[in-house]
DNA sequence: CATTTGACGCCAA
DNA sequence: TTTGGCGCCAAAT
């Protein structure tokens, strides 16, 4: 387990219910302001259900991606009150 | 160990 | 607003 990939799930972990956070944000807050990407693909090989990883979206406003499905990660947001 | 891949982000056309 | 290209970083090959 490299301390980013800890640190991150950490952070992802933390998201309040019905809030979202950028994957930029994430790296950001895990120490790594430009690994946004490192960050997918840390959630991609992560399958804790623990971690609420479909709060996490791009910074455009978009999904982005889920390893469920983007179908799913949509109606888990929704169900949280995300517009 | 060297390359490629991909749930990203930013900027110039 | 929509593309396309480049940089970035962890994982997979």
């Amino acid at each position: 387990m490299s301390l980013f990939r800890e640190q991150v799930l950490r952070v992802v972990a933390r998201i309040p219910k019905g809030s979202v956070m950028t994957y930029g944000e994430v790296a950001h807050a895990a120490g790594n302001a430009r690994a946004a990407r490192a960050v997918g693909a840390i959630l991609n090989t992560n399958y804790d259900s623990n971690i609420p990883c479909h709060r996490v979206v791009r910074s455009d406003g978009t999904l982005g991606g889920y390893n469920r499905g983007a179908a799913r990660k949509k109606e888990l947001l929704k169900k949280e009150g995300v517009l």
